[in-house]
DNA sequence: GCCTGCCTGTAACAATTTGATGCAATCGAG
DNA sequence: CTCGATTGCATCAAATTGTTACAGGCAGGC
């Protein structure tokens, strides 16, 4: 189990493509008592993120090599980590986009180190980062969802699949289970942010994932609905 | 349209001396689907933060009449509520006293409403608000009902569903056993029509809880109807 | 390149829940 | 006991949600 270590100095990974940058990232967090980790390459920075559980992930959005923003809604969702976004652009709707992809805060270069070093102790000490690490895996009245291969285990062992679109909904309930989820909330964590996109989707989301849940339409066991209101999931879950 | 979601929105007190600021962010934030509560100085502010109870303050630090850092760090140690320190000053060494001080996020002015609104998002986001001191299970003549998840445990143990219209009259009962609710007080919990006509709906949600209840129409045990007055609920409950 | 299959949003229609209204039953004053 | 006011409930209209069909987009295979 866990070993009695002394609870280590947070973790922040850096990822950003200017040596200069990580450089003095990584000198004014470790001075701070951070322990650091960087990446100049996204793909590197994915790979190596399942062991290394980051309490805070440094994103710098100008990547050569993908879509920094992808990746930050990608961390947010399966990453309990806090999220910095670090950017050259200073328009107010990088920002907004940025933050409502789901990070927790959007610092701009040039900037002072000790500046996100006041900020990552801000994130810190607000306990926003949830246990760090992936949570890849989900039990749940019989089911095991596995999201890192978008699977589903029926409980009578078959092995389904799931899309992407699904997963993001299925996340969203199993990370809060017995709890209401408004139509707002599931706009807002699925991307709804930038597209005005019609409120139906999501009716549609949940009707096809009740399906593959093999839920009776009738009795939904697991996804109910709450009329006026939202959904809720209920069940106990429990991540691994 | 009935907008009396079940957990309200989140309130943001916001305090700054400046009416046109007060004015911008209360339109940007009520637009954004926030309650606000605006405050031009720091004393009426402090005296009405007990009874609010903002999931976020919003604090000028140029305030005329205070010192706006010491108020933060009060702030931050005695109300659980978000902070987001709004300055002209720009300063690195400004934004890092601000934060070690306990604020959550440092906005220099001039700024733009809509990263308001983004940075207020992404605080709530993290923190899931869960009152202390929040009911949301309560026993009754042998029921069971759960507000947090809309479920209510029947005396021989079945689990049936309710919806947000009942549960904001059965609530309301609970709330206030073996005491009159006029019928009044029910409008103006639930509906907020404000003084409209007569408005049988109330008769009908009543009923439609009582059928819910499986009470009997002729001997109601539950809820008692007092003529020419109201209702009551009779019983005792206990919260939980 | 083209085809195929899957995924996803949109639209249309069905089913369900809620609100409004009318009528009968009930209550209380005189 | 009579009568007007009030309440319960049935019934219909409106709003909300579930489901299915269809079209566009995209990736992979040939």
């Amino acid at each position: 189990m866990t070993t009695a270590t002394p609870s280590p100095a947070p973790l922040v990974a850096i990822l950003d493509d200017e040596p200069q940058i990580r450089l003095m990232l990584t000198d004014a967090l470790a001075d701070a008592g951070f322990r650091t980790a960087s990446f100049s390459r996204a793909t590197e920075f994915e790979a190596a993120l399942p062991s290394l559980m980051p309490a805070i992930c440094l994103v710098d959005l100008g990547l050569p090599d993908k879509d920094g923003l992808a990746l930050v809604h990608r961390l947010a969702l399966e990453s309990g980590a806090a999220i910095i976004i670090i950017s050259g652009r200073a328009q107010v709707q990088d920002k907004v986009t940025g933050l409502e992809l789901g990070a927790d805060d959007y610092i701009i270069k040039p900037f002072d180190p000790a500046e996100v070093v006041a900020r990552a102790r801000a994130l810190l000490r607000r306990g926003r980062t949830e246990r760090p690490g992936h949570r890849n895996t989900a039990r749940f009245a019989g089911w095991t969802a596995h999201f890192d291969r978008f699977t589903l285990e029926v409980p009578d062992g078959e092995m389904i699949g799931f899309s992407q679109a699904e997963s993001e909904v299925l996340r969203l309930f199993l990370d809060a289970p017995n709890r209401l989820i408004t139509r707002a909330q599931m706009q807002e964590s699925l991307g709804g942010a930038a597209g005005e996109s019609f409120d139906r989707a999501m009716d549609v989301r949940v009707s096809r994932l009740r399906t593959k849940l093999r839920e009776d339409p009738k009795n939904p066991k697991l996804i109910k609905t709450i009329y006026g209101a939202g959904y809720i999931f209920l069940g106990q879950v429990e991540w691994s």
